[in-house]
DNA sequence: ATTCATGATTTTAT
DNA sequence: ATAAAATCATGAAT
């Protein structure tokens, strides 16, 4: 049966280039032309939307050439039916072929786009497990904050956001940062003792500017200095009490 | 190449 | 949900 022949040749060669397509599209949503190596969360969500999209636009596209590719079938094996008898059996064969053959197709697509979204996954892993040091001035602010809240450094949720503001960094990244310098402070404080030293130091010449600049403003005369240190009261403790 | 510091993730406990 | 603790993985110093 010649017919039979040319059913599964199309069948097989059409939508089957479709389906490769499809494929390279899903792939190429995945890995994404950008040339960014880090991808940013919002990226990623973004890009697997764009995988699901590709995915229902090719999946009705095989649906709708489905339909055709039977109407188109049926219209033959009604013009064959002129010239030789054709069982309803047979039509019901043909269709069956047809409905198979396309959705063979469009588990490929399936599969190929799980594959896309596996390597988007991957690929976000990877970037999300790079690790960036923090700029030195991050690493200043945050270090001024810790030593200058070691009796109780926990940071608020506000105070998070601001901190996060001021080091151009997430909210979690300085969460991580607390997590982590409270950690390893308590457990090695004496490592940390120069580090506590110098923050304190510098804080309180900070404040201490801050307080001369005070001065200036309330006292347009001085004759005496403020209080003979200089420093206002220390603001590190030595208690260090994490927990 | 090894080692250390550090940001991120995972696991565990509350 | 949040923090501690353990662990992973990379960047930088040696």
């Amino acid at each position: 049966m010649r017919l039979d022949n040319m059913l599964l040749a199309e069948g097989v060669s059409g939508p089957e280039k479709g389906g490769g397509s499809a494929a390279a599209a899903a792939a190429a949503a995945a890995s994404g032309g950008s040339s960014d190596n880090s991808i940013e969360h919002s990226d990623y969500r973004a890009k697997l939307t764009q995988i699901r999209q590709i995915y229902h636009t090719e999946l009705e596209k095989y649906e709708q050439a489905c339909n055709e590719f039977t109407t188109h079938v049926m219209n033959l094996l009604r013009e064959q039916s002129r010239t030789r008898p054709i069982s309803p059996k047979e039509i019901e064969r043909m269709v069956g072929i047809i409905h198979r053959k396309f959705s063979s197709i469009q588990m490929q697509l399936k599969q190929s786009t799980c594959e896309a979204v596996m390597i988007l996954r991957s690929r976000f892993l990877d970037a999300r497990r790079k690790r960036r040091n923090f700029s030195k001035q991050a690493t200043e602010i945050l270090n001024e904050y810790f030593y200058s809240h070691l009796s109780n450094p926990y940071p608020s949720e506000e105070a998070k956001e601001e901190l996060a503001k001021k080091c151009s960094i997430t909210v979690s990244q300085v969460s991580n940062w607390f997590g982590n310098k409270r950690i390893r402070y308590k457990k090695n404080i004496g490592k940390f003792q120069e580090e506590a030293n110098l923050y304190a130091a510098k804080t309180a010449v900070t404040a201490a500017h801050a307080v001369a600049a005070a001065v200036q403003n309330n006292q347009t005369n001085s004759p005496t200095t403020p209080n003979s240190g200089g420093y206002p009261a220390s603001c590190y403790q030595s208690d260090g009490r994490i927990q």
